[in-house]
DNA sequence: ACATCGAATGTAATCGATTACAAATAGGGC
DNA sequence: GCCCTATTTGTAATCGATTACATTCGATGT
């Protein structure tokens, strides 16, 4: 017995017949008579044959694997994102290569150029720029190309994201409902498109109810405990404080218990609080936390999805899909049981 | 200007040379006079040429890229392991690909096979099976592999796990310092090495005390917020309840926290809480979690650097790291601040 | 019985980088 | 100036699977 790994030859040779019968009988590509296939398939289980990936990718010039670039894979909202991905990919065969961008375009670059040079059949990332032309270069190259999350407006790329304005106008309306007027928004940076949207739909909410928006309850930091801790603060120090937070992230709601724990403000009975994502986590907190959840799985699913779609047909128009998000009602807006 | 990649061959051509010195340029492998070695550089950065890294792992017979199979991806141990991989692995050019095993020993032997039909250079992984022969199988090809968290015991492979008895022990001993008599266990099941090594650590720091082991206090679940929940009402439910719960992961402690306030125990007045893991939100939950902290990212570091190493000398015996654990003292064992 | 067509099979080129080996060049000692 | 060695450079083989093209074989229609 050989400790190499078995090849076509090897599986060729036992099999008696030529290299082509082989690979076209492993991998369907054209018929092949009943009792050559059936010897083919033999010699390669015996052999325990399984085709070297690599030179087939360089021979078909595509590998089998995809390329995921995420911000974060400590934070709860991308993996599950990967899982999603994961799940809908495990029925074929393609392999997943993974990168942390750390939000840095430097470093997402240097991300795609890697996988560019790994030759993968596609990408799937979280675009942590707002330069469109390296994407815009990427994709003229043919690369297959799935955007997470942030939709890149001027990007004709397929894309996946959820109703930002509509989650944060629900979860702002809901606040209104229960009887608060002076409602804060934490949100995140401004170059974030998420975050942008986020205020937006906080913004529309109050219009419509016809509330006037004081700025000063406007807070924007990074969407990190921190974050929300120091914002929490900044708000607790003004001359009329808010009755009720709206955190943009789970995260940034951490901070702000921790905060207001800190300064012994019951919740949800002097503040309350509504935030987005739903991290799994949130419902075992106390007071369990009230909050939008995203769909980070279906996000996941859906642009693995979209990816695999358009590498069967590369020329389709790109499609760009918003999924819906969902108030899950709890303790912490003083609504829920 | 070509819209394909440029290739060694472009590169040669531009710089009046073969491809074999273009090759020895940019890898570093043999001497090349001054002036060629420049026109070499100038002629790749002008093509932007960037090496096919599926060709040069079809020559070399082993790829850039370093298999990394994990349990979950959702649990936030393993992103922090992963973390510390990665940053690892930055300043070199190795990539991850990655697999989530679910725990399941059949879909890792799936895994380890892609990994290995796709030429990785290693393989970094949570070993969910208790049969060594596949892992013999693969170390004895020349496969470079590296156990991370559980160590196989009878396996001549690197590893780096924690001291998870000490650790265990550690927060027993803290309980039983508080003044707690009656101390359960929430563990995992008895197939999980983590599992039983802090078993081992509840047991040896009861024996220590003098205390008899009450068999009805050791609960084995999965290490999973439902699991910490069921047995919690169990533990609720006995005759003789216990004062104070070490629960084996953090995940199991929010599930001990659920039932507690279900029930409306206080914590830590009639219930002291210690756990395991410290995972970034274990400080700002209510009660802030007593918890014994692993070193998830520099699990992940010392798991890349020896595979590293192994890499750079294949021969060398294989080492076995056991980090330690540090206990973080909070509210929920009713001794923090 | 023969020509023709189509299906099945084989031979060899190919993907792009690395590297063994061959060839050429330079340097040093006499 | 010449020979020998050491160094630099080039040519071509190689990794393993896929696939264009060539070939063989058999069946069918007349």
């Amino acid at each position: 017995m050989s400790s190499r790994p078995a090849t076509v030859k090897d599986v060729a040779r036992q099999a008696g017949v030529s290299v082509a019968t082989v690979s076209r009988v492993l991998a369907g590509t054209a018929a092949v008579s009943g009792p050559l296939a059936g010897r083919v398939k033999a010699a390669a289980s015996a052999l325990r044959y399984q085709p070297d990936r690599v030179a087939r990718s360089l021979r078909v010039r595509r590998s089998r694997s995809i390329g995921v670039i995420i911000p974060d894979i400590q934070n709860p909202f991308f993996t599950g994102v990967i899982r999603g991905i994961e799940d809908r990919l495990r029925a074929t065969d393609y392999t997943l290569l993974l990168s942390n961008s750390d939000n840095d375009p430097v470093r997402e670059q240097a991300c795609l150029d890697v996988l560019r040079a790994e030759g993968v059949a596609g990408v799937l990332f979280v675009p942590s720029s707002a330069d469109v032309r390296p994407y815009r270069t990427l994709l003229a190259s043919g690369l297959a190309m799935v955007a997470i999350d942030r939709l890149v407006p001027s990007l004709p790329c397929d894309g996946v994201a959820v109703a930002n304005a509509d989650g944060a106008a629900h979860a702002t309306r809901h606040l209104l409902e229960v009887g608060h007027r002076r409602i804060a928004i934490i949100t995140g940076p401004a170059d974030v498109e998420t975050a942008v949207e986020r205020l937006d739909g906080y913004r529309r909410a109050l219009r419509e109810a016809g509330i006037t928006l004081d700025p000063s309850l406007v807070q924007q930091v990074p969407f990190t405990i921190d974050g929300g801790y120091h914002a929490t603060r900044r708000l607790l120090a003004l001359p009329k404080p808010p009755s009720a937070i709206f955190a943009g992230s789970d995260l940034t709601a951490l901070g702000v218990l921790r905060a207001l724990h800190e300064e012994k403000v019951r919740i949800p009975q002097k503040m309350a609080i509504v935030s987005f994502d739903d991290i799994p986590w949130a419902m075992v907190l106390q007071p369990a936390l009230t909050t939008v959840a995203q769909p980070t799985y279906e996000l996941g699913a859906s642009a693995a999805r979209l990816l695999l779609e358009r590498l069967s047909d590369p020329r389709r128009a790109p499609q760009q899909v918003r999924l819906q998000t969902q108030l899950m009602v709890r303790a912490s807006c003083g609504a829920g049981n």
